[in-house]
DNA sequence: ATGACCGCTGGAAGCGGA
């Protein structure tokens, strides 16, 4: 077994490089074999994980560990859920909600701090039907996360921002079709909000990485959306400037969601270096490297 | 091309997802 460390220090390596991942897992009970032998082959640093759909106190924790990994989780009965999963480290939670919903009780947002990494795992709400109060919901919570997301910005610290943003960003995020224009994931109000985001200083790793075509890591249960290639993108990774700056490689693991009893989601990844940035300057540590 | 699928709960059929 690895150690496991909050901080690097002896007996715990710094890394030369940080692959952060985002899967929404659609059960994690369900879905752990697929999720164990996922975390074998890839082998993410980070692994920020959604709709668990199991109640804080089933969350597979023992065979998680088994497989390297640490994890904080915010659980929910039925509905919801998201971890944060760290290999070879405890990550450390900062927050367990979005601030700004006092009555929010709706499990989609948690932070924590892996390697002097912020990680932000989060699940945005569908919004369908739209319009009606399901989309009003996800609209006030993307507002909130816009003005949270201004104030990790403004830290200056390394962010990732990881998750299931039920956002198409884009027409080039979906394949060519007219039966999705009422939903709730391409709706011009909701690409606004997510341009918006972006506009506070984010970079869209895996647009970045791969600057045109379709880019899925959901296709529908129905109607065999996957042997259809009719997938769409919806979970993102965005990095503060210092991340970016040092962003390697991104993609999609798509052959997951080709896998005996796969969720609907393929996990999506992103790599940054911690020796150079893509143009070859050499870079400072990450911010905790230095201590202890 | 959205009704069709899937998981959860509870122990049937409804809800939520995207």
């Amino acid at each position: 077994m690895r150690p496991v460390c909050a901080n690097p220090g002896p007996g715990c390596r710094v890394r030369t490089s940080v692959k952060i991942a985002t899967f929404n897992i659609n059960g994690i009970n369900r879905r752990l074999p697929n999720l164990l032998a996922w975390l074998q082959a890839a082998k993410p640093d980070v692994a920020c994980l959604q709709e668990l759909k199991a109640a804080h106190a089933d969350f597979p924790r023992d065979a998680i560990r088994e497989a390297g990994y640490e994890a904080v989780w915010q659980g929910e009965r039925s509905w919801n859920g998201v971890a944060i999963l760290a290999r070879g480290r405890e990550p450390v939670p900062t927050r367990r909600s979005l601030p700004g919903g006092p009555h929010d009780d709706q499990a989609r947002y948690l932070e924590a701090a892996v390697d002097g990494v912020l990680i932000a795992c989060l699940y945005l709400p569908n919004g369908n039907p739209q319009p009606g109060p399901k989309f009003d919901y996800k609209l006030a919570w993307f507002e909130r996360l816009i003005i949270h997301a201004a104030e990790l910005h403004a830290t200056g610290l390394p962010v990732v921002l990881a998750g299931d943003y039920n956002v198409v960003p884009t027409d080039a995020d979906i394949y060519p079709s007219k039966s999705w224009g009422r939903n709730a994931l391409l709706q011009p109000v909701v690409r606004e909000a997510f341009a918006r985001l972006l506009a506070q200083g984010w970079t869209d790793a895996l647009r970045t990485i791969h600057p045109a075509g379709p880019l899925p890591s959901f296709w529908d249960y129905m109607r065999d959306g996957f042997s259809r290639d009719a997938g769409l993108r919806l979970d993102h990774i965005l990095l503060s400037p210092d991340l970016a700056g040092r962003l390697t490689d991104a993609g999609v693991d798509r052959s997951v969601r080709g896998e005996q009893n796969a969720s609907d989601h393929a996990p999506a990844w992103a790599s940054v270096s911690n020796k150079r940035a893509r143009n070859g300057r050499p870079l400072a540590p990450f911010p905790d490297h230095d201590q202890h």
